[in-house]
RNA sequence: GUCCCCUUCGUCUAGCGGCCUAGGACAUCGGCCUCUCACGCCGAAAACACGGGUUCGAGUCCCGUAGGGGACGCCA
C-alpha cells in the first residue's frame, strides 16, 4: 500500500517553525515508504476555508520555506478552499441520511451555553438543543448551521501512532458544525473530506489536534470512510515550556534563513528534537529518510535550544562547500562594505574560505570574518586591535616589516619562519609579533593564522597594510 | 473549570525487566593543542518528579499524587 501523508497548513504569514517540523516528518514518512516500502507520496495543502486569513502571500511565504528546506511536495499545492462545493455536498448528504441537522442557534444563546457548561464543570459545550427538535420551530428567516449527530454514549478510541491508545467519552464530544450558517464548510469538515478524496492514509501533525481527532474519526464513521492512520507529534515549546508563540521570538523559518542558519542544520535540528535513532546526532538527509519512522518520535513536548541549532549549523558550515558559502555570504558581505569591495575579493575568498569556515557557527558571522579578505585599505581597526598597535607592538612590526620585505617567496612557510627568527632574536614570544601582525592586517584581535592571512593577501596588500598602520592612518 | 496528553542531567535524548555504579549530544567548567579565535582531543560536574504496588529483580509494567502542556469557536 502506498503510503499518502500531507502537510496542511493555514496560511498566517510564514512557515512556523513547528509547522516545518510537522512538514519534515510528513515528508521523512513518505519518503522512506517511496523509498525502501511499496510507494509514499506528500502532498501539500493550504487550509485557507477561513478566507479572512488568506493572501497570495501568506501562501508563498509557506512554499518558499518548504522550498528553502528541501521539503518538495508531490503534485501542486491544493486550496482547500477550492474544495468548497464538494464539501458542502457531504454536508447535505448527511442532513438527508439524518445523520447531521439543521441548528438555529443564535450566537447569544451559544454563548450562554458555553459559560453555563463551565461554570458546572462540563466539557462539553453545545447542548444539543436543536438535535431532535423539529426546523418547523426555527425562527423567522434564520439561517442555520449543519451539525453532526455524534453518537451518544460510549467511547471514541483513537489508536495513535506516537501516543499510543486514546480514549474518550462519547458523552464529552458535542454535536459539531460540519457548515457554517453562511454554507462555508467549517475545518473539521473540510479536513476529513480532504484527507479522505486525496487518500491520504496518514495524518502526521502536531499534539493539539489530538483532541479535534475524536471528533474527525466520528465524522470519517457516520461517512463510512475508512479511518487514516493518525500520528499526533508533540508540540514544540520555547524556553520556558510554553507552546513557541511569539514572546518567544523567531518563529517562521524565514527569521533563521535570516540569521544565518543553513536548511541542513535546521532540518537536522529539528528531526532531532522530538524523534531518535539511538546516539545518532548529525543525520544526513539520506540516512534520515533511511531511517526515519513513527515508532521513534516522542511523546513529550520538547523546548527550542537555539544553542544546539548553532552547534548543529557550525557543523554544516564546516562541511559545505566554499564556492557555496561564497555565493551564500556575497551580498551580506557587500552590503556592509558598501559595496566597496577590494579587486581580488573573490580569489582571496576561494583561498580563504576553508580557515574562515572553521570559525563560524553562522552564515553571519561568517561574512563578517570574510570582511579581512575583501576589505580596502586603509583598514578600520577595533578598539582591541588600535589598543595592540601602540608602544612596543608598533615597534616589533616596524623592526619586523623588512625582514617579510626581504623574503623571496611570499608563502605561509616563508612567512612564519621570519617571524619566528625575529621573535627569536628580539627575545619575545611569537604571540607579541603576531598579535600586533593581526591586528594591523585585520584590524581585529580574532582571525584564522595570520600568516595563511599574509600569504591569501599577498606580498603588496600586506606591506600596505603594514604600512597603514605603521603611519597610523587607519580609521577607528 | 472540564477533557486529553506528558514527566531520565540546565536543554535534546538513549534506555523498550537483569547488559544501568543510567549512555550520547548541546550548554557549563577544567586541561591539552596554539600566533588569536575556532576546530580537534582529554577530563569534570550534572538526571530516572514523588508515593504505593507487581516481580527474585523496575528508569523500564500498574495505580495514585504532584507538576507541566494541549484542547475546549459558525478559527484552523
Amino acid at each position: 500500500m502506498t503510503v499518502v501523508t500531507r502537510f496542511a497548513p493555514s496560511p498566517s504569514g510564514f512557515l512556523h517553525i513547528g509547522g516545518a517540523r510537522t512538514a519534515l516528518y510528513n515528508w521523512l514518512f513518505a519518503k522512506h515508504h517511496a523509498e525502501y516500502g511499496s510507494g509514499g507520496r506528500f502532498l501539500l495543502r493550504i487550509e485557507d476555508t477561513d478566507r479572512k486569513r488568506f493572501t497570495e502571500e501568506a501562501v508563498n511565504a509557506i512554499t518558499d520555506g518548504l522550498s528553502w528546506l528541501g521539503l518538495e511536495w508531490d503534485g501542486d499545492a491544493v486550496s482547500q478552499f477550492s474544495h468548497a462545493q464538494r464539501h458542502a455536498e457531504v454536508a447535505r448528504q448527511l442532513l438527508a441520511e439524518d445523520k447531521a441537522y439543521k441548528c438555529f442557534c443564535t450566537p447569544e444563546e451559544l454563548r450562554e451555553m458555553r459559560q453555563a457548561a463551565r461554570q458546572e464543570g462540563r466539557s462539553k459545550l453545545y447542548d444539543g438543543r436543536w438535535r431532535d427538535r423539529d426546523p418547523a420551530e426555527a425562527p423567522e428567516g434564520a439561517e442555520p448551521t449543519i451539525r453532526l449527530k455524534m453518537p451518544q454514549g460510549g467511547e471514541t478510541v483513537i489508536e495513535d501512532l506516537v501516543q499510543g491508545p486514546v480514549t474518550v467519552a462519547n458523552d464529552e464530544l458535542d454535536d459539531m458544525v460540519l457548515l457554517r450558517a453562511d454554507g462555508t464548510p467549517t475545518y473539521m469538515l473540510a479536513v476529513v473530506v480532504d484527507d479522505h478524496d486525496a487518500g491520504v492514509t496518514h495524518v502526521i501533525r502536531g499534539d493539539d489536534h489530538l483532541t479535534n481527532a475524536f471528533r474527525q474519526a466520528q465524522l470519517f464513521l457516520t461517512l463510512g470512510w475508512d479511518l487514516p492512520a493518525f500520528a499526533h507529534i508533540p508540540l514544540i515549546h520555547g524556553p520556558d515550556g510554553a507552546k513557541l508563540s511569539k514572546r518567544h521570538g523567531a518563529l517562521g523559518v524565514d527569521a533563521y534563513r535570516d540569521q544565518g542558519f543553513l536548511p541542513e542544520a535546521l532540518c537536522n535540528y529539528l528531526l532531532r528534537l522530538g524523534w531518535s535513532h539511538g546516539d545518532n546526532e548529525i543525520i544526513s538527509r539520506d540516512q534520515a529518510i533511511e531511517w526515519f519512522g513513527l515508532d521513534a518520535v516522542g511523546r513529550a513536548a520538547a523546548r527550542f535550544d537555539t544553542d544546539k541549532l548553532t552547534s548543529l549549523n557550525g557543523h554544516y558550515i564546516r562541511q559545505a562547500g566554499d564556492a557555496k558559502l561564497i555565493d551564500l555570504i556575497m551580498p551580506s558581505l557587500t552590503e556592509s562594505l558598501n559595496g566597496n569591495l577590494a579587486d581580488d575579493t573573490a580569489g582571496r575568498l576561494e583561498k580563504g574560505m576553508a580557515g574562515l569556515k572553521e570559525r563560524a557557527k553562522t552564515l553571519i558571522e561568517l561574512s563578517e570574518n570574510a570582511e579581512i579578505y575583501a576589505t580596502t585599505r586603509p583598514l578600520a581597526l577595533d578598539e582591541k586591535a588600535s589598543r595592540l598597535l601602540q608602544d612596543d607592538g608598533r615597534e616589533h612590526l616596524g623592526l619586523l616589516r623588512p625582514r617579510l620585505e626581504a623574503l623571496g617567496e611570499w608563502n605561509l612557510k616563508g612567512l612564519e619562519k621570519a617571524t619566528r627568527d625575529y621573535a627569536e632574536s628580539a627575545e619575545i614570544k611569537l604571540g607579541k609579533a603576531a598579535q600586533p601582525l593581526r591586528a594591523a592586517l585585520t584590524g581585529r584581535t580574532v582571525s584564522p593564522g595570520i600568516f595563511e592571512v599574509m600569504e591569501i593577501l599577498g606580498r603588496d596588500e600586506t606591506l600596505g597594510r603594514l604600512d597603514d598602520a605603521l603611519s597610523g592612518i587607519n580609521k577607528l
